[in-house]
DNA sequence: TGATGCTAACTTTTT
DNA sequence: GTTAGCATCA
């Protein structure tokens, strides 16, 4: 341990403040410092550490573990803010009058109700899309303003009067009465229902202010005000608060985290103890030069140096190609060279991308280079229909009160309780004030719906008895989901048939994980379910360390470190995206997104981006990142590697001379472009005065021309006719293909062979 | 009422 | 390119 890592672990009371440069030895600084306190002789029960992610809250367990050598550390209370405060909650529930097993909805849960809800108030729901109120609503709930104060303030009265949404106030107090009303949180409530119970309740206030004598939170540049003001009342009566964060890898801002939290933190409270960590471990000298330059065009940040003592490495390569597909075909065949000439591993690098959208093409080519890969995040496992439906049903078992989880289950599989039937049972169960769930069960008149309340009412005699296991194969079976899934002979309905087998797997996994000595596990439903809703699916992975290319956005890999780093589509409207363009603030948190991305890489990074790319399914063209000119040229690559573009070649290119123009005035670029061309073979050099033709007139059997892919055969056309979709058969090296006829600038060679 | 097929909207980032 | 939602038909 350097001087500083040991000054912020030895330093155990009052409020601290960690900035922590990236890479700089945080977590290892964290899990020292617990098990300092622990050896002191304070007793685990007594602290809390609170992180962002589960992986991030595991980790440090282990770690801590590790080092005390014995199992003291899982008495610790180390989780994310929102599972400890859900914890919390279940604990103290009735005093807010929620049941103590409510339910936790995701995002889509809540855009779902937010949408029935912008129906019912006969509003148009594209003018008022879900998403939209579900942010302003998440926004102030993250700000703690309720409903009541959400009407009152002038400020936001402003904003929805600007973007002509005017009652989304009223949307959110009828949203937060039906959450209510259901007996669930959505992720917000996590935090503030936390709020409200320290401040409504003083002995529960008083009782939590005494069970945690030291405080530690990880990651506080991404804490927003309700986090902060919690952490603020738990910690106020020991005040042993201890903070980490680094302001330059503040990424987000969008969920309400503020940087602000920690220049106030210094005012908050006397004395704050200050300790910079600025020797990076992690990265060569020039990586952590790329990255200390790139971030010093931020205007907003608290200033300090990073340095190492790390060899200096090797430069950054820059990598332009035509299109999307290049880009992922270039990256696989890096990764090739790579492993086959410096004995790296897949579990070696990261592909890190801005948006989710940019996967496929990395998926693909990973694919064909039989590169084992792993994707993180995009269409979660949780999100899948089949996986949900099933979840509605456990949820539905253990708490009857969820209209929305047994509103999505009760025609599901199909019994033949259609929407009128729904829709009538509604109405009536307002007029008589009771829940939907007390009104079918009360009396439907309905042997379809009896039945339905029968099988649930069966299921939750199960509950005590048995185990999660048990129950949800019980579901599976009783209900005919799994018999329906099974029955489904499509690929699609086997992949849906295997998912809701996964999640029984996971069950059963969780009921299998054995009691640790001196604390029994509940492996009931209820428990289960208490923690599946706060899961990712990077916390699913028990494969974690298994030997695979990780493929995730930059968000998701902040704090992972790989030995190669590649940054993908380092394109204008894509990083920085279109979104974040034009305001200084959104700007800089992409530089921020930037830097955090180049400080993920050990040895040896890549950048990369594509002069076009398919996106909604037509063919758009960037200029390069603004980034990558920030970058001083000496620590840029200019000898190509010499691998990939097999298939393309200048004349080829599509795009403008103003395109290419912004091109050549990058020198660096440029440079590294005309090597990049020279390199490259031509496959197929377009016939002489190439034109293409009206696609209208392209059918079945004619031979046509493409730029890249030389003379094929269309052997198929499908689609209507503003989505002509070709089946071609190009030459060797290029094969079948399926072409958008509207897009794809074909030469008609030869009629009907 | 349920299945099928077409159109439109969609992409920032996540607990 | 994909998916959700709607309209149409059985």
């Amino acid at each position: 341990m350097n001087e500083r890592q040991l000054e912020a672990v030895l330093h155990t009371d009052g409020p601290m403040m960690i900035v922590a440069g990236a890479g700089s030895g945080k977590t290892k600084v964290l899990t020292t410092r617990i098990a300092h306190l622990m050896n002191k002789g304070i007793d685990a029960f007594r602290i809390l550490a609170l992180t962002f992610t589960n992986k991030a809250a595991a980790e440090m367990k282990e770690r801590v573990e590790t080092i005390l050598g014995n199992r003291e550390a899982r008495n610790l209370y180390i989780g994310t803010f929102h599972s400890v405060f859900a914890r919390i909650l279940r604990a103290e529930a009735t005093k807010l009058g929620y049941p103590s097993n409510f339910t936790i909805y995701d995002t889509d849960d809540a855009k779902g109700i937010i949408k029935s809800i912008v129906n019912e108030m006969q509003l148009d729901d594209k003018h008022y899309k879900p998403a939209f109120v579900y942010n302003r609503i998440s926004a102030a709930k993250n700000s703690l303003i309720d409903p009541d104060a959400y009407k009152l303030d002038s400020h936001i009265q402003q904003e929805d009067a600007r973007s002509q949404r005017f009652r989304i106030g009223e949307i959110y107090d009828i949203y937060a009465k039906r959450c209510f009303k259901n007996g669930a949180m959505d992720f917000d409530d996590l935090l503030f229902k936390m709020y409200t119970l320290l401040t409504q309740f003083p002995d529960a206030l008083a009782k939590y202010q005494h069970r945690f004598h030291y405080i530690l939170i990880d990651e506080f540049q991404d804490t927003n005000l309700a986090q902060y003001v919690v952490i603020k009342m738990l910690g106020a009566v020991y005040e042993n608060i201890c903070v980490v964060g680094d302001d330059a890898q503040s990424i987000y801002s969008f969920r309400g985290a503020t940087v602000q939290n920690i220049l106030q933190f210094q005012d908050d409270y006397e004395d704050v103890k200050i300790v910079k960590l600025e020797q990076n471990y992690r990265s060569t000298q020039t990586i952590l030069n790329i990255a200390n330059n790139v971030i010093a065009n931020n205007k907003n940040q608290i200033p300090k140096a990073l340095w190492t003592s790390n060899d200096e490495g090797e430069k950054l390569t820059v990598v332009r190609t035509l299109t999307d597909n290049d880009e992922g075909r270039f990256v696989a065949d890096a990764i090739m060279e790579q492993k086959l000439r410096n004995h790296f591993n897949n579990k070696d690098f990261a592909i890190l991308y801005r948006t989710n959208a940019q996967s496929r093409s990395f998926e693909e080519s990973m694919r064909r280079m039989n590169i084992p890969y792993r994707i993180y995040g995009g269409l979660s496992f949780y999100q899948r229909k089949e996986v949900k439906d099933m979840l509605a049903y456990l949820r539905i078992i253990v708490n009857t009160q969820d209209e929305e989880n047994l509103k999505r289950i009760i025609n599901y599989p199909a019994r033949g309780i259609g929407k009128t039937s729904i829709e009538k049972i509604s109405v009536r169960a307002n007029e008589m004030n009771r829940t939907f769930w007390e009104e079918i069960e009360a009396d439907s008149g309905n042997s379809k719906i009896d039945n339905f309340v029968i099988m649930i009412k069966s299921f939750q005699t199960l509950l005590t008895k048995k185990n999660a296991y048990d129950v949800a194969v019980a579901v599976g079976k009783e209900t005919g989901l799994v018999q329906d899934l099974y029955n489904e002979k499509t690929p699609e309905g086997l992949a849906r048939y295997e998912n809701v087998q996964e999640l029984l797997n996971s069950i059963k996994e969780f009921t299998e994980t054995p009691d640790e000595e001196g604390e029994l596990h509940d492996k009931s439903l209820g428990s289960y379910l208490q923690q599946i809703t706060l899961l990712t699916d990077a916390d699913k992975d028990k494969e974690q360390d298994a030997d695979t290319v990780k493929l995730m956005t930059i968000h998701a890999a902040k704090g992972l470190e790989f030995p190669c780093v590649f940054v993908v589509g380092m394109e204008e409207n894509l990083f920085p995206n279109s979104m974040s363009m034009y305001d200084r603030d959104d700007l800089e948190e992409e530089r921020r997104l930037f830097y955090v991305a180049i400080t993920r890489a050990k040895k040896r990074l890549w950048t990369t981006y594509a002069n076009s790319r398919y996106r909604f399914g037509t063919l758009i063209q960037n200029d390069a990142s603004r980034f990558l000119e920030e970058i001083p040229e000496i620590h840029l690559d200019k000898t190509f590697t010499g691998i990939g573009f097999r298939s393309e070649n200048r004349m080829a290119d599509t795009f403008g001379n103003v395109q290419q123009e912004a091109f050549d005035k990058m020198p660096s670029l440029k440079k590294l472009a005309d090597k990049l061309t020279q390199s490259s073979a031509p496959s197929h050099t377009p016939t002489a005065g190439f034109a293409a033709d009206n696609p209208a007139n392209m059918k079945e059997g004619m031979t046509v021309e493409h730029q890249k892919f030389g003379f094929g055969k269309i052997v198929a056309v499908e689609g209507g006719t503003k989505s002509r979709i070709a089946t071609i058969e190009f030459g060797p090296g290029h094969g079948v293909k399926k072409i958008m006829l509207n897009y794809a600038r074909l030469r008609i060679a030869k009629e009907k062979s």
